[in-house]
RNA sequence: GGCUCCGUGGCCAAGUGGCUAAGGCAACGGAUUGCAAAUCCGUCAUCGUCGGUUCGACUCCGACCGGAGCCUCCA
């Protein structure tokens, strides 16, 4: 089965085929640099990351580009506000921004540009629009001419009229249509600016990821993403655009991310007020109840760095991806926690693998290309029947618009498979039959294959390290091997004093036949 | 008011015009264990409501109810 992929401009999952065969291109908006990251601003990466794993998986070459926005009246305002420099603010929170990429393991972006070195680049958009009569000038500021453009509103499903009856007020009075917005705004004293052929100025919002795509890209990319606040007005524009300066597509597959949202948000009214609608009172108050659940005004939108100290990045990363990419997530600690619950099971499964196997599942070396080779291997055939069967289904979940949900639901199943595997033949004991093993292997590495995809279980985590490890290990050693002599001689009060009291230190036992192991938790 | 979208078990969540509607968390029963832990086995849904189309719908259409996003430079 193809890949399918759905397009916000059909509104239906199509057949992917990309403009040159073999390669993507693929760009996806990034952050203005003017705040911490809070976790909604990951969403996007990890997905698109994950996206493209796949695709490289699936013998694309892909070329990745996230824009870094580092000139907006948002930064200008905080740096105002903070007293330092734009450039200063936009540097450290561009640093921020990498340093949550890493942690998150998005690893694929290939360019970031930053909007402040394509000015150039932007102005030349601009002077073509203004040449093809898609752009016009006004005090200062330079225009789109939405009217000029026939198929304008075609990416949210909007019409001008339509727009026009729902504007309100605050529209520059020179506009010839309330919808149009500005490429080029004439600057005020203090403020970033740039010359240009329309007077000193920066550029408007729009035009930068335009200006890039095109340079980086070229005129008619596969791929365009971001989130689904961004469709309108941004991605309209954009395409508005690109389009009217080319003449050509400017992206055959738009994919739209749901967004983030604060479950439990203070104010969380909804449903009681109607919308914007009436008077202007219910208006402010659904306006104040709409800011109260966006993430960026609740406690959700506490900095993804806070968030790092409270759950592990990946079990965060793994949250993102256990839900499908386009519907909205609510977001909660208790949700993050129970997708750590989940994940423990595979890290107890390495962890006997580990054992049993004697190397690590994270030194497994896997497939990076997808190959239509069976699983095989000396061993039970059903159990390779199962691998195969879930590799297929897992295949055909990311093939359906890479339907993440999906493809989890398999990991799990692949999991108890190799668990039952495990329980079956008794390979965790003394006495295991060792000829089963390389069908075990065969198993994990298919695990790792699986997940390499969504980007998890990639590397060992990062153990606690303290100057004491040493010694609290020693310790613990020493304490099992008493309450194992305890229990040989059927000494349990002692036994279970020792275990009860760990338990109460955060130290889980657990008694196999042969030893006694313990964890933290 | 306009434009998008959603409503699946206690919670989260995938999915399909027709075999027994994935999976996770929680719960319960069992195996295992000195007792636990971990693991395994088993139990736990008719898919918001009402109509319609169809041989047949949870899946298509309509209405209604409920929820979300956007229309106002949040990813």
């Amino acid at each position: 089965m193809p890949l399918r992929v759905y397009n916000t401009l059909s509104r239906q999952k199509e057949d992917f085929q990309t403009v040159e065969p073999g390669k993507v291109s693929m760009y996806l908006c990034g952050p203005t640099v003017y705040k911490p990251a809070h976790i909604g601003h990951m969403v996007g990466p990890v997905i698109f990351d994950t996206i493209k794993r796949y695709l490289t998986y699936s013998g694309y070459n892909v070329t990745w580009v996230v824009n870094i926005t580092d000139v907006d009246d948002k930064l200008i305002n905080r740096a105002s506000e903070k007293g330092v420099t734009v450039e200063a603010l936009a540097k450290q929170m561009t640093q921020d921004y990498f340093d949550n990429l890493e942690t998150m393991a998005v690893e694929g972006i290939d360019h970031f540009p930053y909007a402040t070195a394509h000015i150039k680049e932007m102005q030349e958009i601009i002077a073509t629009l203004l040449e093809k009569g898609y752009a016009y000038p006004l005090e200062g500021d330079v225009y789109f001419n939405c009217t000029k453009d026939e198929d304008y509103g075609k990416l949210s499903g909007r019409s001008l009229e339509q727009m026009l009856a729902g504007t309100r007020a605050e529209t520059h009075g020179g506009k010839r249509h309330p919808a149009d917005f500005a490429l080029w705004k004439g600057s005020k004293p203090g403020e970033p600016a740039w010359e240009s052929p329309w007077g000193t100025g920066r550029p408007g919002w729009h035009i930068e990821c335009s200006a890039m795509a095109k340079k980086i890209l070229g005129e008619s990319i596969d791929i365009h993403g971001g989130g689904l606040d961004l469709m309108f007005p941004h991605h309209e524009n954009e395409l508005a655009q690109s389009e009217s300066c080319t003449g050509k597509p400017f992206a055959r597959y738009w994919m739209h991310n749901g967004l983030m949202q604060a479950s439990g948000a203070p104010g969380k009214v909804g449903g009681g007020h109607d919308k914007m609608g009436d008077k202007p009172a219910d208006l402010a108050a659904a306006k104040e109840a709409q800011e109260a659940n966006k993430l960026a005004g609740s406690k959700g939108a506490a900095s993804v760095k806070e968030l790092f100290a409270k759950h592990d990045p990946e079990t965060i990363r793994f949250f993102l991806l256990a839900t499908h990419y386009r519907s909205p997530i609510d977001f909660s600690d208790d949700r993050i926690a129970e997708t750590g619950k989940a994940l423990e099971g595979f890290y107890r499964l390495f962890e006997t693998y580990e054992r049993v196997g004697g190397h690590s599942f994270y030194s497994l070396a896997v497939e990076s290309r997808r190959t239509d080779d069976p699983v095989a291997g000396g061993g039970p055939a059903e159990f390779f029947a199962e691998l195969n069967e879930y590799r297929r289904r897992y295949l055909e979940s990311m093939d359906d618009d890479f339907n993440t949900g999906g493809a989890v639901g398999v990991l799990f199943d692949l999991r108890k498979t190799l668990n039952t595997f495990v329980s079956d033949h008794k390979l965790d004991s003394a006495a295991a039959d060792k000829s089963k093993l390389a069908a075990l292997t065969r198993g994990m590495t298919l695990l790792k294959e699986l997940a390499s995809i969504l980007g998890v279980f990639r590397k060992a985590k990062q153990k606690a390290v303290s100057a004491d490890d040493g010694l609290t290990d020693g310790l613990m050693q020493l304490v099992i091997q008493i309450r194992a002599d305890a229990r040989k001689n059927k000494n349990f009060p002692v036994a279970d004093l020792i275990r009860n009291k760990l338990n109460e230190l955060k130290i889980t036992l657990e008694d196999r036949t042969d030893q006694t192991l313990w964890r933290r938790g």
